[in-house]
DNA sequence: CGTAAAGTTGATTTTGTTCAAAGAACGTGG
DNA sequence: CCACGTTCTTTGAACAAAATCAACTTTACG
């Protein structure tokens, strides 16, 4: 609800170089810094509501949220976990299909929708990073899709897991192979159950059930200690990159 | 494997106006024409294996073909049904992350991988309206989603038979509230199973659990009828336009 | 502190899977 | 054109994984 009073500008932003704007040079930067604006939510916050108007385009700078949709009887399974450089938004489509919830305190980069439609069509350099973004999210929500359609619980949790330490470790810039991992959950049991297509006990008994196989350390509930990571891997059936996120 | 001998002009060509083509003007047609190449595949023959180089980048022109993942023990999951005008392949992607197979006999409007991304960065029109199709691709990719983790198996299946009365409609120009709704399952019911995440027992239960309903009637394996399209509807916990396939 | 929210653990039930077998459809070759 | 084998589909019975129901523990917070 807060309109973020700094106004920042994109040399120094934290996603510079991996959001919508990555390919964007000097002076296509200069056209946005004149139409961003930033806003904050609280953790908890609604970001956006399935079939209501989504007046605008952005991107996720700070924070974590989720998108999700939640059936009729109160059923939810969540889509994606955004995290920094994450776009939200669909440029051609005015209404969202989703929930976008933030999860912590979330900061977003926004361009008014009509405003960023032209701006797509006329700046080569974000049609093609948009392009880019979208043809990886597909391919993440098809593994998502491998995930919650033949995996079982152990594995829909280590699949989990695994991708967040991947993820975390693209932005710390270490490699996940050096051990021990230490991973922050941003979600709660629930949030993990609705991502997972599973319930919160049993995301809880296959929690205990993998650090009791030593395979993960359980300190502060949110906070995981992965002893080591090739092993846990090997736990899911699934190699390569396919982003369970 | 055997190059389609026809070199059709892409004026009559079916799938002109809904394919990643659709927006192009003559003139940008005319040099579609000089890059583009037939091929056809007999069913169950493979287009792409996950982990495999991707040659060409095709539009799926007649027929229809599954995209799945398997895991090591067999396990598999189809990650979408490829119709007519539906893309097959990733500009930026040398290699496959799914297996792609002809479920019927099927031809392939293909381009070098080479030649199509530097259309891509050439022709904006070619560039937006792949945009906007990857951008679709992603809603259905995460409306499954929601499919595969939260709803029960005869949901699952009801859905199915919607989205696929609803995509059968859009290609007729038929509105699936004319009834009875007569419909054909491109599918065998265990590509079924693998795109629902169930097992073909599971499918042929609930199938025959809805045609006692008085739901859908079964005629050939493949044929079914809805004599009440909005009633079937009913049966699933979700309304709008989610698109399940 | 004391209350509420989040997480864990146990007992029981349900849904869908697995195992098994029989029935229908299809294609091939005699 | 029909017999035969193969594949696909249906159905039944037993089983297993995860959900549900319920209680208890831990953590967070005013």
């Amino acid at each position: 609800m807060n309109m973020s009073p700094r106004n920042d500008s994109c040399q120094n932003c934290p996603i510079r170089h991996s959001a919508v704007c990555a390919e964007c040079d000097a002076h296509e930067l200069a056209v946005l810094e004149q139409l961003k604006s930033y806003r904050t939510y609280a953790p908890g916050a609604s970001i956006a509501s399935a079939g209501e108007p989504l007046t605008h385009l952005s991107s996720l700078v700070v924070g974590c949220a989720t998108m999700s949709r939640t059936l009729e009887d109160g059923r939810r399974q969540s889509v994606g976990l955004l995290l920094p450089a994450d776009f939200i938004g669909r440029p051609g489509r005015a209404v969202s299909l989703f929930d976008i919830e933030a999860v912590s305190e979330v900061t977003l980069c926004r361009f008014e929708r009509q405003q960023f439609e032209r701006l797509v069509r006329d700046t080569p350099h974000i049609a093609s990073r948009l392009l880019s973004m979208t043809l990886d999210e597909l391919d993440v929500a098809r593994g998502m899709a491998v995930t919650l359609g033949r995996m079982t619980a152990r594995e829909k949790i280590v699949s989990f897991l695994v991708s967040l330490a991947r993820r975390q470790a693209a932005v710390t810039k270490r490699e996940p192979r050096e051990m021990p991992v230490a991973l922050h959950l941003p979600l709660s049991r629930q949030a993990i159950a609705d991502h997972l297509g599973l319930t919160i006990e049993t995301v809880s008994r296959q929690l205990t059930q993998l650090r009791k196989a030593g395979l993960i350390t359980l300190g502060d509930s949110r906070d995981i200690t992965i002893p080591d990571f090739e092993r846990l891997q090997l736990e899911v059936g699934e190699d390569e990159v396919t982003g369970t996120i």
